[in-house]
DNA sequence: CCTACCGATCGGTAGG
DNA sequence: CCTACCGATCGGTAGG
């Protein structure tokens, strides 16, 4: 009757979300059936409910993780004393990064956020928002400084993180350039944007 | 039994077309139905089939209304006269005021075109590598001419393409700067982000 | 353009 | 973790 919490329990949960993330990634959200993430585990579909409360469960884990790990990263990047160009670039530089390293995960968070149920989604929406705006406020810091040129800030925010989701294209098309090298050329293109 | 084709007919399409478009963007192609995009055209879900074959025929025209809006343009500004910089500005400036003026076609376009079926999307894939392709080479053609400094033009494309799509966010919070000074600001900042 | 309806598929539950 | 199954909803068709 009681399920018992044990190791493999858990491990078996983060299984789950992690297929989840690569197959809603491929299909979206709502194309994407629990039946094929049944297959995809290697249980019956029914067994999923064992480990979740619903699909929407899992689309809550895959976002609120991601926008908690950026958030964090922000917390963070804010306290530092350094230029504001830098603690940019370092903001910049873990989100591609992110975008290389947790692919699935970070492309289903931003792109399927929309299939959120409340109260999630309104968090979400408040929690993106915030982000931006402090983002906004690192950018502004370097045009009093006159580190950057004068530009508007929320519309520089807004550019450089869609630049970065087109990491998703450049995933897609394996080129032949090398994760590094596109971060650079990244970073190259969008500093040299702001830069006074 | 034969349908016949008036005038009223083309244009009750259009209104469909239009309306899906909303609704797709909104809801994602998915998630959206026909019983829904019925209601908001004012007729029962069955008497859409009176115009269109299917949903995924409303994708179909949707998707390829705007890849052939682009592909037309690119061949016009390929054709100019002028230096690389202004070429590619008034690229940028085309997809920009494209997407500001056709949002809901161009939004959905971009991020809905996986649920095309074949052969139209595999065609639509085509079609988009070679549009990448030759922007690139504007870039690079750009860099021979030494008015854009040596970076890697695929990736340049990519940013400023997923760049422009970030205008999603600026309309979805309505802000304060206008349309027009949102286009300087993202030109502003891409073209000095090339510039050498 | 509508009424009536179909087969398929969906997320999820009961019960073991 | 499985078998068996439910109610809801979907895209689409028949026939008028």
């Amino acid at each position: 009757m009681g399920r018992i919490k044990t190791e493999s329990n858990a491990s078996r949960k983060e299984v789950i979300i992690e297929k989840a993330a690569a197959l809603f990634k491929e299909k979206g959200f709502k194309a994407a059936s629990m039946r094929e993430l049944a297959d995809i585990v290697g249980v019956e579909a029914a067994s999923l409910y064992n480990h979740i409360k619903s699909k929407n469960e899992l689309l809550n884990i895959i976002c609120f993780d991601v926008a908690n790990r950026y958030m964090h990263k922000l917390d963070e990047i804010e306290a530092e004393k350094t230029t504001s160009i830098a603690k940019i670039e370092k903001l910049l530089r873990y989100h591609i990064e992110g975008m290389l390293n947790h692919f699935d995960e970070v492309y289903v968070s931003d792109r399927e956020w929309k299939h959120l149920d409340n109260p999630y989604l309104s968090n979400l929406q408040t929690q993106r928002r915030a982000y931006r705006k402090r983002f906004a406020a690192l950018i502004e810091e370097g045009i009093r400084r006159k580190e950057i040129k004068k530009i508007d800030a929320p519309t520089a925010v807004l550019i450089m993180l869609h630049a970065i989701s087109g990491i998703e294209s450049w995933h897609r098309s394996k080129q032949k350039i090398s994760g590094k090298e596109l971060e650079e050329n990244m970073v190259t293109i969008m500093i040299d944007g702001l830069r006074k």
